[in-house]
DNA sequence: ACATACACGTGAGGC
DNA sequence: TGCCTCACGTGTATG
């Protein structure tokens, strides 16, 4: 309110230099009197700018507060903390959700690596642990079970997951000794 | 530099009103003879305070700003999207990473279920696949050991994780025949 | 020419 | 009182 009218004092200030009276009405025409026409089209031209800037500018702030906002709920914290600490806090919860979801991925998905491994060989059966991670497909399960069933092995544990179109793998298979001539090509 | 002018030009104007000539050096001391010294003195005070006032708030702008740039670096964006932008893909970073994490930790870390299954039964052999999750301490891993050599068992599989300080273990134990009338304690 | 984004200095208000 | 944070309007540069 008062700020506006220091405002428009300030801003015809600035457009056509000062010493005016204390009471400015935009009386300021008699100064220039060759080129009124032009002066006033054009100082309405920079006023209606003006305005437009000061309703963008708003607008703006009104954006960048909004998602501060958000992350003020987002976060662990109350609704009075700095704008600087709150981004500082940001900062850090986005390298620890970073650095956590790193370590959870590396766990639940290497990346392309396959293993294998003979876990006991007793009484005849050799028991590997296959571990195998590839994209994931509709019959993979379907393939797998099939390969299995050809070679004559037993699935004595499965342990499959999906995660991000990817599929992790963990089967333990027991093969009866007449049959492991037979293994090497599946790896 | 000609902002620094137009700011002193315009500090004057609003602290004694104006009508001062354009080459304003604070002379401005003729205007009021009777209250000369209290008037520097305030005015002085006032400056002070002014500069003081610009100066931390230029510090402010320059914290949130560094955490900004830090953000900047820390997302797959260039240096050059908007502060608001930014921040939208702040929130949604946020949002996505918080969600990731929930996932992932469900899947690796089901709160206390332990789970129990005969998974074959064959040539005498009975084969458990055994999970449970607990917090984690330090001889966790020689205990289960000595417990499952007491009871005459064999560890065909194991898969022990640890997040949060939880751990998470995957067991496949075979157990001889003449044994597994002992099974029923351990759960 | 026009829209947009940023930095700046300043007034207001909370502690 | 002084310090600190915020919102505001403005100047300036970039597209």
């Amino acid at each position: 309110m008062q700020q506006e009218i220091s405002d428009q004092i300030f801003s015809s200030f600035l457009t056509r230099g000062f010493c005016s009276s204390s009471t400015t009405t935009t009386t300021t025409s008699s100064f220039y009197p060759s080129i009124i026409e032009e002066d006033t089209i054009s100082q309405d031209k920079a006023l209606a700018a003006l305005r437009n800037h000061k309703e963008a500018e708003r607008k703006r702030r009104a954006r960048i507060n909004s998602h501060l906002s958000m992350l003020r709920n987002l976060l662990p914290c109350n609704s009075k903390t700095d704008k600087a600490t709150l981004l500082a806090k940001v900062v850090q919860r986005v390298k620890e959700l970073k650095q956590q979801t790193l370590e959870l991925s590396n766990e639940s998905l290497p990346s392309e690596t396959d293993e294998f491994s003979v876990l006991n060989f007793d009484n005849g059966r050799t028991i590997f642990k296959v571990l195998f991670c590839c994209e994931d497909r509709p019959d993979l399960m379907q393939d797998l079970v099939e390969t299995l069933k050809s070679l004559k092995m037993k699935t004595l544990y499965a342990d499959m997951s999906t995660i991000g179109g990817r599929t992790r793998n963990v089967l333990i298979v027991a093969a009866d000794k007449e049959h492991h001539g037979d293994d090497s090509h599946l790896l």
